[in-house]
RNA sequence: GAGCCUGUAGCUCAACGGCAGAGCGCUACACUGUGGCUGUAGAUGUUGUGGGUUCGAAACCCAUCAGGCUCCCCA
């Protein structure tokens, strides 16, 4: 072990169960988005420093992100997150663009982080967005495809929820408390932080802030108030959406919902997990309305979530939600007999190839037994045995390994019998 | 960037200053044309890495790497 080269720290081995259960989220990430009509597109791996310094201010890019100097002197980054590239592939085809636009996207993202338990250097990303529209209808389609997606993996709305608030209503109600616009963003993140933090150590945060005895009463009366969204047209409308598509019951309006970003402005929403270990977000998103703008684009609207790979796998887990895993993708073994009957099997795996099954060709000579105890710990479900006595007769033995029977049959209804032991192994 | 915890066989862990062990897994045999179950036997190792203290270190000290928890951050 003294001289192995480690694996770079927060990065992802990609072990053959662990490569299945990204497979899985893949596939129902992929149908979630679907169905709902989005496409799915890719941006750059690397990008200039320059695209995240314009929004997310350089102390963030240079601290938090994979930067280096490639060979032609230029400062580049492994993307931390995707939506300033979508923001300049959308501005750069913007008169072009089927809108709205739907597109979602399943890709690796690097963030240089502290790695711990739910989070990690290296990451894959589900990003949705849909652009083009501003309503609140659109933000609950937004919202439903997240829904979706818990759905189809088996997270019921007791273990799951989305919970929504909205940006204009939250800087309307801090307006009502005589909070100054400048004051909103660390106002916000005293909000973030109030699960956090102890509450008397929040108060005198919020004291520090500069809130006054009154406005910090006032706060908590919004943070307490579940009921706050039906003075919101916007919410109202969201939660009307949601009844009609599907979804209701995985949506809870939560005033406490703020996001970090600076770049929402309406609707913003993060589902979490009700039950397991993990306290972090499943995903989270929003609506955001200057963001073409920033990279030079015409003024567009656009709303989106993103899911991290590594919550979400972690949760399936502890909720016993992945399907069991299968070591081989291939049902069948042909077993090889012994060294003369080597290409015999050889040729009958290819056989059976061609007829559109995959075949595993033991690849040596070796005892039955051993063959047979790889074909168990592979889980493979036929066994083929051809003997002295079955090459002589034209024929092959098909074992069960699930049930143990095995039979003979001629080579031609070969194929045949197999496909039809598969259908019932 | 800061604090704390952990690192011993392939895996999960024990030994906590005095011979490095167990369970599972692995290999062989029972069963030379057949896996799972059972029984018997066997092999495990630079105790993460580098240094120090000590007659003696897996254990104590320092450094370092990796993982975990918390703070920070969370685009």
């Amino acid at each position: 072990m003294a001289n192995k080269i480690q694996a770079v720290k927060g990065t992802r081995e990609f072990y053959p169960e662990q490569m299945a259960l990204r497979n899985f989220i893949y596939e129902k990430v992929r149908k979630a988005s679907q169905a709902f009509g989005y496409q799915e597109w890719e941006a750059p791996f690397i990008e200039t420093i320059d695209l995240y310094a314009a929004k997310s201010g350089e102390e963030l890019v240079k601290k938090q992100s994979f930067t280096f100097e490639d060979r032609g002197g230029d400062f580049v980054t492994l993307r931390p997150e995707l939506t300033p590239s979508l923001a300049r592939m959308i501005a750069a085809k913007q008169g072009e663009l089927t809108f709205p636009v739907r597109w979602w996207s399943f890709g690796p993202f690097w963030r240089y982080e502290q790695p711990q338990k739910g989070r990690t250097r290296e990451f894959f990303q589900w990003n949705v967005d849909m652009l083009g529209v501003n309503s609140p209808e659109a933000d609950a389609e937004l919202i439903a495809v997240g829904a979706a997606f818990l759905r189809s993996v088996g997270l019921s709305p007791e273990r799951a929820l989305i919970y929504v608030n909205n940006r204009r209503l939250m800087d309307s109600e801090f307006d009502a408390l005589g909070i100054v616009p400048e004051k909103r963003l660390e106002v916000s993140n005293l909000v973030d932080r109030r699960t956090k933090m102890e509450p008397a150590k929040w108060d005198s945060y919020a004291f520090d802030l500069g809130l006054n005895q009154s406005q910090l009463d006032g706060l908590k009366d919004i943070l307490g108030n579940f009921d706050l969204w039906k003075k919101s047209e916007e919410l109202t409308r969201l939660f009307a959406t949601l009844e009609a598509l599907g979804v209701k019951e995985y949506v809870k309006f939560d005033p406490n919902i703020m996001r970090g970003l600076l770049y929402y402005t309406g609707t913003v929403f993060e589902a979490f997990d009700t039950s397991g270990s993990l306290k972090r977000a499943i995903f989270g998103g929003g609506r955001y309305d200057n963001l073409l703008a920033d990279v030079g684009g015409q003024p567009l609207s656009g709303v989106g979530f993103a899911m991290g790979d590594v919550v979400i796998g972690i949760i399936l887990q502890e909720a016993g939600l992945v399907p069991e895993f299968m070591p081989t993708p291939a049902p069948v073994l042909v077993t090889l007999f012994d060294e003369s009957l080597w290409m015999k099997s050889f040729e009958l795996a290819a056989e059976l190839r061609t007829a559109g099954l995959n075949v595993i060709a033991y690849p040596e000579p070796a005892k039955l037994q051993k063959q047979f105890k790889f074909a168990d710990k592979m889980k493979i479900k036929l066994a083929l045995v051809i003997g002295p006595d079955e090459a002589e007769k034209g024929l092959a033995v098909i074992k069960n390994l699930g049930t143990g029977e095995q039979v003979q049959v001629k080579r031609e209804a070969l194929v045949n019998s197999i496909q039809e032991a598969l259908k019932n192994a």
